[in-house]
DNA sequence: CAGTGTGAAGATGTTCACAGCG
DNA sequence: CGCTGTGAACATCTTCACACTG
C-alpha cells in the first residue's frame, strides 16, 4: 500500500471503474487506453499512466484486460465486500438514499436509518426502518458499522457529525451544505449540490470550453 | 476574463463562499485568510493566493471585508441575477431536488419539471407542476432556459441530454450515474454519489489521513 | 505590527515520445 | 506491428518567506 495514488487519479480511476462496469457487459473483454480516453473524454497517456503507477497490467500490442481490471479496481477500492452505512435524516433526499441502487451494487448496504421526527420514526422505507437517533450508538456499536450518511438541515450536520464520530463512525458523506469539522482519522466526502451549480454558472458566464 | 482561475481554485472559491454566507452572519464583518484558512482546514497561503489571483483585494494588516468579498464571489460565479432551470425525472431524488432550498438561496430556479411517466404528470411538486417531457422543448425556447438538472435512471440519461441540448440548453447537471457525451460548448457537472462512497471506502482501507 | 501581496522555490500532476514486449 | 510501460520534459499547483502597507 506504498503507492501514492493523487486525488485527481483516484478520481479517474472511479470513471474508469463505471465506464468498465458497462464495457464489460456491452462490448468485449479486451480494452485500450484510447478506447477508454475517448469514451471519458481523457488523453490515453493519462490513462496509461494511471494505470502503470497501479501497477501497469496491460498486455502491449493489445490492452487490458476488462474482467481484471475491473476486478482490480473495485478491490482496489474495497467493493469486493459488502459495506454496512447507517444514515441520519430522512426527509426527502434521505428517503432517495434509502431507495438508491447505486449503493447496492458497490455492495454498500444502508442498515440503519435515523431521524428525531416523532412522526416518521417507526415507518420502513424500502426495508429499512426509521428509529430515533437516540438509538443510533447501540445499532453501531453492535455492528460496528463505520459508514455514516449524513442528510439532515444544515443546522443540526455538525451535531449529528459530533454525535457520529463518537459511536465510531470513521466515513461520513455528508449531503448538507455546511462546512463540517471532524478529528484526524475520520474522513469525510462533502457532496453539494450548490456547489456544482456554481461551477456550470461560472462557466456559463465566463465562456469557458469544456 | 483572462484569469486563468484553475478548477481546483474554483472549487475552493466555493467553499469560500460557502463560509463567508455563515460568517457574515454570524461572526463579523472582516475575516484573515487565516480564520478562513482554519475554518475550512486549507494554508493561510492557498488562501491569499486564490484570492490574490482575483485580483487581491485584502488590506494588509487587517483582512479581507467580508461583505465586499461575498459579494465579488457572488458575482464571480454569476450568482447575482435569477437564473432559471428545468428538471427532468420526478423521481425520489428529483423531488428532493424541487424542494432542496440550497438552489433559491443560490438564485436558481427550478421552473420546469418534466417526467415521462403518466401516473405522475399533472401532479405539483414544491410549487412546480411536472409536466409531459414532450412540452420540454416548447418550454426550454420560450423561456430562453439554459440550466437542466437529470434525475432520470441511468438508462435514459444520455437520451435526455441529447434532447436538453437540442433544445438550448447549455449546462447541465447530471445525477445519473452513467457517462455522459456531450458536444463542445454544452458544460456538464456531473453528481455520483457512488464515487463519493468509492472514495470514502478507498480511505478506510487504505488508512490514508483525511 | 499584523496580515496581505507576491516572486521564487518546491511539489505534484500531465504530456511526450519512444523503447520494449507480446 | 500495436499498444503498453516509462523516463524525462513540461506544465501546473502549492508552499515559503519576506517585503510592503494600512
Amino acid at each position: 500500500m506504498k503507492k501514492k495514488i493523487s486525488e485527481a487519479s483516484l478520481r479517474r480511476l472511479s470513471w474508469y471503474l463505471r465506464y468498465l462496469e458497462r464495457f464489460k457487459e456491452e462490448v468485449g473483454d479486451v480494452i485500450s487506453s484510447k478506447e477508454l480516453s475517448d469514451a471519458l473524454g481523457l488523453s490515453d497517456a493519462q490513462i496509461r499512466r494511471d494505470l502503470f503507477t497501479l501497477g501497469g497490467f496491460g498486455k502491449r500490442g493489445v490492452g487490458y484486460n476488462v474482467e481484471n481490471l475491473y476486478d482490480f479496481l473495485s478491490t482496489f477500492f474495497g467493493l469486493d465486500k459488502e459495506q454496512t452505512a447507517i444514515l441520519v435524516g430522512c426527509g426527502n433526499l434521505g428517503k432517495s438514499l434509502l431507495q438508491y441502487k447505486g449503493f447496492k451494487k458497490r455492495k454498500f448496504i444502508i442498515k440503519y436509518a435515523f431521524d428525531i421526527d416523532k412522526r416518521i420514526i417507526g415507518r420502513e422505507i424500502a426495508g429499512v426502518l426509521i428509529e430515533d437517533i437516540k438509538d443510533m450508538k447501540k445499532r453501531v456499536t453492535a455492528n460496528q458499522v463505520i459508514y455514516g450518511i449524513v442528510t439532515t438541515p444544515a443546522s443540526s450536520a455538525q451535531d449529528v457529525v459530533n454525535q457520529m464520530i463518537d459511536t465510531g463512525i470513521k466515513a461520513i458523506l455528508n449531503f448538507a451544505s455546511i462546512t463540517i469539522k471532524i478529528p484526524e482519522g475520520v474522513a469525510l466526502s462533502p457532496v453539494d449540490f450548490a456547489m456544482e451549480l456554481e461551477w456550470l454558472s461560472y462557466h456559463m458566464h465566463h465562456k469557458v470550453k469544456t
